[in-house]
DNA sequence: ACAGCCGTAGCAAGCGCTTTCTACGGAAGA
DNA sequence: TCTTCCGTAGAAAGCGCTTGCTACGGCTGT
């Protein structure tokens, strides 16, 4: 029923060797074979078996892409932008050797699935993994993470990191492509600041992600280097046992945990208005939760930015289209999932040390204006 | 260096057929020894060879989802929600059987990259694959889609259309989820009209595209019904050589095509506003084209309803924020793809003759009210 | 008590491809 | 003219797993 290579070698009458060897382009076979080669393959409508490619060859074509939300732009950016890099023709090249194909993970935040993903990739021998976005600051999980990424690595497959930082045991077989979380939320904060701002309410994503301590600890670097520091909760891996509730466990009623959505967005700025109607500001963790806190705002009768300024982090395709247009800290996702595609690929050099840090741009637009006189 | 099936059978003390038969569960084994092999794999932390089982089973555990755009989110919803039904545990028992990995592709809604996508699928034996989006209505594509389709299902793999309605030689091999883009957009210009809007504007999205053609379709009829259709440019597989122009090659100037983007939005938008600065209303292809469209009508000093009504389609999660609150077309996304996965998995039955339309919802909010007296 | 079964486990034959090694013919060098 | 070498093609041995078929006990039925 299907065509294998042997029925594409008795057509064009040479052995099988010789159309493997047309096929891959790796061993000098003789025009006028080939061209009777590739001919029957046409004839014959002959698709290369890939399991039984891979099996022989020990490697495979797959790479890995693993986002925490693929419904959320900001990983769909950069999986789109990686897979740019590694799937698929359209790099005008026609029909180019380096066919890959990407695959997209959607963990969903959970480390679990994470953990699952990472051995069907190993499964299936992947040749590439990319993994995107912040990581879950589970010691446990973090040291399953690296005990499979040690085993993935020394199967073969290239290992990249975007857009979150290396594992603490941090081999140098990985390349790292970490943003300025930090770097990007404490300019944000001194922005606000510096219109005037002294009572700001922050609305961070979920509790144990990289990402999320990272852009609230540049938010209280800025607090505190302007002397509005609330209790000094930084350092340390994070108290222990602080519970699951929202509320500010941290002891800083300021700040508000929740999930990387809308609704999030638009409940803890609820309760941070409730806690504090004294505040002026509120930066979200990201955008997507901006906008909740937009309308949060707007359903309390507030303006913005008259009566209160509000700050998101992304700078996603809608920010610039929100009313009034979200100040925001830009990170260039196309450009890093396109350079992680590429890494991946092995078509660029890791940077050195593997790790490179990527600057974050802020943007200040009308979501924020200086406090009422 | 790597552990085989060999290994672990010879550390359980069985034959490497034993070892294959606990893995795969699916053929007698007694408890005691399913037991000592299960042992065995721990111990030597065993991670199954995909390429070879596949060969030798000749079936594979991938299923692909092929997106146009996963940057955009109402792909990444879908594919997201189809995963969902697909790939890792996350439904809660454990480390099921069903295990597949989803493997998301994205065509750049390139014809080329399309096929290429299903070919790299074919040759990975994919158990599965999943369309989503709109078709390009290109007869020589088309025909070439059918056949690779035609022949990805006689090699096993399931097709599932989602959001797109089946090739026109349907075979009963595929099921089909169709949204009701035509209704929907019908719906949503009837709305406008009953609002008394007699001129309205339509920024399209690309053309040989079956949802652009539906959504547009849809508009046209309400207008029809109302007695203010344009001259009537249906029927017909679209003329010849209209040439690449955004200008309303069809004749009616009320209409401009462009991709599906922001920008698109925002330049047609200006376009007709110069063609027609009568137009009391724009319906945009959808909510991210709205975007484009708020943008424009804004920068050029019109209020949004007051000077003129906008609508999108897909109501995006997104919408519900803009300001005003966007009148869209509710199209269940999520629903919609986790129903197709199902379908790919084999877990829920085809609907009857293998098609099945999905409803479309009006969501009448802010952006649109009755045009100036 | 013996034939016949059922429940389990092993044997071995591939699955379709890659790749090392060998072979062969002709061109170039001696 | 004979040897050497290069360019090119074939033979064959797997890659690691699945699965049809066979084999072997102990149970049941008569």
């Amino acid at each position: 029923m299907t065509v294998t290579l042997a029925d594409v070698a008795a057509r064009a009458r040479v052995s099988p060797a010789t159309v493997s060897r047309v096929l891959n382009g790796n061993y000098p076979v003789a025009a006028s074979t080939r061209e009777r080669v590739l001919r029957a393959v046409d004839d014959l409508d002959y698709v290369l078996n890939g399991p039984a490619s891979s099996l022989a060859a020990a490697t495979s074509d797959l790479v890995g892409i693993l986002v925490n939300d693929i419904a959320d732009p900001f990983f769909g950016i950069m999986a789109g932008a990686a897979q740019t890099q590694i799937g698929g023709p359209g790099d005008g090249s026609g029909r180019a050797g380096g066919e890959k194909l990407a695959v997209i993970c959607n963990t969903g935040g959970s480390p679990e699935r994470e953990l699952t993903y990472l051995t069907l990739l190993q499964r299936q021998r992947a040749a590439a993994v990319v993994l995107t976005g912040g990581a879950v600051e589970n010691p446990e999980h973090q040291a399953a993470m690296a005990a499979k990424l040690a085993k993935l690595a020394d199967a073969g497959t290239r290992i990249v990191f975007c857009g979150r930082p290396p594992l603490p045991e941090g081999d140098a077989l990985v390349a790292a492509l970490a943003f300025d979380n930090r770097g990007g939320g404490r300019r944000l904060t001194e922005h606000l600041i510096s219109l005037g701002h002294r009572r700001i309410g922050y609305v961070a994503g979920p509790r144990e992600r990289t990402t999320t301590r990272h852009r609230l600890e540049g938010h209280r670097e800025a607090l505190h280097a302007a002397g509005l520091g609330a209790p000094a909760a930084e350092g340390g891996a994070g108290g222990p046992g602080a519970g699951s509730g929202d509320q500010g466990a941290d002891g800083d009623p300021l700040v508000v945990h929740g999930p990387y959505d809308r609704r999030s967005g638009y409940e803890a700025t609820l309760e941070l208005l409730r806690r504090a109607p004294d505040v002026t500001a509120i930066v979200a963790a990201n955008d997507t939760v901006a906008l909740g806190a937009c309308a949060a705002v707007r359903d309390q009768g507030m303006r913005i930015p008259q009566d209160i300024s509000v700050a998101g982090f992304d700078d996603l395709p809608f920010s610039v289209d929100a009313v009034p247009a979200l100040t925001t800290v830009r990170l260039p996702l196309f450009e890093a999932g396109a350079r992680a595609g590429r890494l991946a690929m092995g078509k660029e050099n890791p940077p050195p040390g593997g790790i490179a840090t990527i600057a974050a741009e802020l943007m200040i637009r009308g979501s924020t204006a200086a406090p009422r006189g």
